[in-house]
DNA sequence: TGTACATCAGTGAACGCGCGTTCACTGATGTAC
DNA sequence: TGTACATCAGTGAACGCGCGTTCACTGATGTAC
């Protein structure tokens, strides 16, 4: 788990360098597991470290620094994961793909309930994470979404969400992700990001309580299944 | 807003007591609202209130003891709240009666972003909520939900989310809420559940950025009124 | 109605704990000649 | 290859801050006779 590659032919210093960047971001991912983002301290981190507590500050430049590192650490994996679960389905299965890329998000989910929280949970108080390192791999599994519906707007057509469907505005989404999609299609890529991340957050934060009365994994591919189908993209044969 | 009526014949002193006790939850909600429930801190309330901090001590047994009492609080209203709206459609209208009472639980939710995060969003570290005084004012909205569905399940038929549904085994949920309802009205009723809460905590916690790319509130009508309508609760002609 | 006693809101000091961050420093590692 | 110098990881002390909770206390309010 730990032996990300450091390369050998870096001097002995950058490579301890390299090894007690790793180790920090480690353990801040258990200390978030363990005290919830809130109570990530600097000063726990270097106990674990078996450093002074000054001496973190030669790796990380404040704590705000190091949540932004693990925000976009969990993002990345997060959608790393995503990924490769869609990328597993045939490409011109977009149900198969979509539905690959719920479960991936929602194991995910459950495996790191502490890192799906800073994620999608509530802000953490006083910190607030910079736009400019935290959205591009926060985009990454919507964009995905986005970008497969749109892909199946090629060959299906999706039904509006109502009758009378009030007119959205979706052109500055549609050109951040460089797609080209009709709103209905849009709509269903929504539909299906809503009930995965409410789905998801009803589980990881408890809502169905202790002993949840039915087994969620079930629950949640009978929901992503039928929401799939009612969106026009039905279970084959 | 504070004057939740203090009985007049109650002796000074009661009412002196009863007048902080309601100063205390809401300088809670405040404090909720200004640094989050991980740092919800009895001495700041203290502070606020011109006592010394162990004076608090008469009022609240403990931290903890305060943000059980602040749970409750929020579910509470945010219940009231969605039973009302749920009250206000006509009684043979389920359709109306859960597309108002979505509506309400969102509305309550951008209100009251902290408190929302309270309820729905990442636990608190180090703080258990105790189900005893929790649960019940916790599964009113959810409870509503499902009733209506139930009502609704005698004069609709509810189509499977799919062709092949496994089964799950709903009886513990419709006991709890004393309700008979087929299990493709259950699952029926966790979709609108889920796309609600999935819907809000996206908008709550800043999943869609500073600047939203279109109007979330009409975003939200058109999805809840797609769901329904896909869910066989169609718009009246 | 007046008095003696009980209740209890609020005080102030203390315990023991944790935190982020700065700063001058030592001494090992790395590099340029 | 050997030496002189520069880099920089880690130290230790300090600053100033906040927290929850306990405890013996004072003095005003409430109550029973």
């Amino acid at each position: 788990m730990t032996d990300s590659s450091i390369p050998d032919q870096l001097t002995p210093r950058a490579q301890a360098r390299a090894r007690t960047q790793q180790r920090i971001l480690e353990l801040g991912r258990e200390h978030l597991a363990t005290y919830g983002a809130a109570a990530l301290s600097l000063r726990a981190i270097a106990r674990d470290l078996d450093l002074v507590s000054s001496a973190v500050y030669r790796y990380v430049a404040s704590r705000d620094d190091l949540l932004t590192l693990l925000v976009v650490d969990a993002y990345t994996e997060l959608a790393d994961r995503v990924l490769a679960a869609h990328a597993t389905a045939p490409a011109d299965d977009s149900r198969e793909q979509l539905r690959l890329s719920c479960h991936a998000f929602r194991d995910w989910a459950v495996a790191e309930p502490a890192r799906y929280a800073l994620l999608y949970g509530s802000p953490v108080p006083g910190y607030q994470a910079p736009a400019e390192q935290t959205t591009e791999p926060g985009t990454r599994v919507v964009g995905l979404l986005v970008r497969t519906f749109a892909a199946a707007d090629e060959h299906i057509v999706f039904a509006p969400p109502e009758d009378a469907t009030p007119v959205l505005d979706f052109d500055s989404v549609t050109s951040e992700f460089d797609v080209q999609m009709s709103d209905d299609a849009m709509h269903a890529a929504l539909a299906l990001w809503a009930i995965t991340v409410g789905l998801t957050s009803l589980e990881v934060f408890g809502q169905f309580g202790a002993e949840p009365p039915v087994d969620l994994s079930v629950l949640f591919t009978v929901q992503i299944d039928g929401l799939l189908g009612r969106l026009g993209l039905p279970a084959p044969r």
